[in-house]
DNA sequence: AATTAGCACTCTCGATGCGAGAGTGCTAAA
DNA sequence: TTTAGCACTCTCGCATCGAGAGTGCTAATT
């Protein structure tokens, strides 16, 4: 890529801002007008033919205004913006919404998609945590009047997973006690193929039970195991660029249709270290449903442990400084949480 | 209401159909074509004339085709549709997909979402089953390495709530079994006011858990305790009418803010009793964001045990046989699911 | 009395044309 | 290297206009 004079990126970073702002193709004299430039529009428009002859600018029509092409926010994103955070008050805030919400892993996943999708006026998604290495904690087997019987299966990590059993004759709440007895112990600590090993050793109501909590753990262990957390759908239908139904649909899609959203998850997040946010700006060439929409994502978690993702997505015109930091941010925090519950 | 005549609600219907499906205002020419009716265009102006004085019908403009009142669509639902059901065949499909969900209430209520949204072709929505006299049936504390510990609690009817507590000094697992042992013991089967009153008979340890299973059990009570399940968002969004963005973002805000539809729901369906299916059609003067929405509500459940509430939202537009019967339908699944759960 | 043919009238919608305005790109001067 | 000046281009809003669709009414018909 050609190396930009200094006020070349000073003028395409003016230009998005102000393109950002207004959601107009901006003029060199509008330019030079509202920050106060030392330089003529003349100049200005000099400047900026060579930006879009570099294509980092674009112009809508012979005679409009320039706007930033995807390659311009790329550029900006990645070498103009530099390290963007939140104001220290808004934080303050934030953490203490996040403290009054109490250890509720329900209640974070929803407070962080309020919190994403307000802080960046777009819409947001937060994918419960799950775990890379799943391994048993605890059993507990209740029965109900008939043959029905309440699996309940705690993982390490605190995640509890629920499940029927119907089974072929009743059993007592006794028989069942102890053979929850019996499989924690020897479950105690494994992770599925431990359990595995262990199925020639029970007998057969109990291999019923561990054909179950097999199926639980391997459940949990998908990225999308959980529920995904949305808010602020009704943010990106208020975007100018989502006035086109074909693009406002597609947005929606990508967000609504699980098999999309793990494709998307598992060839993006999935490579990423943790901590680090993942811009993708108009589906970069992969995603044609992405093709007007630009995400900022992360992981959150702890490797090893358990990790989720969360992001946002809104039009390719978005305030990446803000939703950058503000991805960030509730990324550290989902980490903190994530951590805490399961080390001491 | 001034009575109809036969040939008056037969117009009514097929304009409502013919709108229905075009989307566009229907005129009397038309509507002789495409139905075959043996009496003269200008006959069924005349009748149009009639619906219209009768604020059944409504002329866009001077001279365009007539389009459906919100009262000639109440009056077309109510009067003239009939009893609707789905076909033989549909639900045979449906039933089966029910069927290999297995007994996973969180699958079901995603199931029943798209299923609405996809029988109905437009936004659905579901929430879990709440209870209104909750009881409680079990306890489990599990400990982690620190002071955290992990209450799981078990409700009758199997819902199972969970919570971490933080402890002011460790406490040892089996101090944990015991205080769990005891407290299953003397709660068994009692609701939150009986073990409200056990309070006093209690160590300080069992008091802080005794705490939180009374705020489980009163979050357990709550209408919107759950998650709420939507799909189908971009159907209403395909729908002519919601072109205007004003009007979509309306629509989504209804099902995304939940202030707004805890209201919503408390002040309808709860009043309703079970089996029936309420039709909210350009929100009755009631509700300014659905003005331009119609929604198909019922609950589901056992009143008593649990119910919840489902239901799927489109444009006044709405094919509301098709929709009926869907929400009648996976009504009756879900009731039947929630007896299942509670009893033998 | 109900129905229908005929017709004038109204209103929308798309196409067309036009002028104002904004912004550019180039040239020549500073 | 910067800038003033200017011709040129393109969009957008507005007005005009004719075609087409559908109505409401009147008078004739069954």
């Amino acid at each position: 890529m050609d190396r930009l004079t200094e006020r070349q990126k000073l003028i395409l970073a003016l230009v998005i801002r102000d393109y950002i702002e207004t959601a107009q193709p901006v003029g060199s004299r509008r330019l030079v007008q509202r920050f106060g430039l030392d330089v003529s529009s003349a100049t200005v428009r000099n400047e900026m033919m060579a930006l879009t002859e570099m294509g980092l600018l674009r112009q809508p029509h012979t005679s409009a205004g320039r706007v930033p092409s995807e390659d311009g926010y790329r550029y900006f994103v990645r070498q103009l913006m530099g390290q963007t955070d939140l104001p220290g008050p808004t934080k303050r805030t934030i953490v203490h919404q996040f403290y009054q919400a109490g250890l509720d892993v329900d209640r974070w996943m929803r407070l962080a998609a309020s919190v994403l999708a307000h802080q960046s006026q777009a819409a947001s998604l937060v994918t419960a945590p799950y775990q890379e290495h799943v391994h048993f904690k605890h059993l507990e087997l209740i029965g109900t009047r008939g043959r029905q019987v309440l699996m309940v299966l705690v993982l390490a990590g605190g995640e509890v997973r629920q499940q029927m059993l119907a089974l072929a004759e009743p059993v007592s709440q006794e028989q069942l006690s102890i053979a929850a007895q019996k499989l924690n112990e020897i479950c105690q600590g494994l992770d599925a193929d431990g359990i595995l090993a262990l199925s020639a050793q029970v007998d057969s109501l109990e291999q019923d039970i561990i054909r179950l909590i097999l199926e639980d753990m391997h459940q949990a262990s998908k990225i999308l195991a959980g529920e995904v957390y949305r808010d602020g759908l009704t943010h990106v239908l208020a975007e100018p660029e989502f006035a086109e139904m074909e693009v406002a649909r597609n947005a929606l899609r990508v967000l609504e249709e699980r098999p999309l959203l793990e494709d998307l998850l598992t060839r993006t997040v999935l490579t990423n270290e943790m901590g680090s946010v993942q811009v993708l700006i108009g589906g970069e060439g992969t995603w044609e449903e992405l093709r007007d929409c630009s995400i900022v994502l992360a992981r959150y978690g702890a490797p090893g442990l358990a990790t989720g993702t969360l992001g946002v997505l809104g039009p390719i015109r978005m305030a990446y400084g803000r939703s950058i930091s503000t991805v960030r941010f509730v990324a550290g925090l989902l980490s903190d949480m994530v951590i805490e519950m399961h080390s001491e």
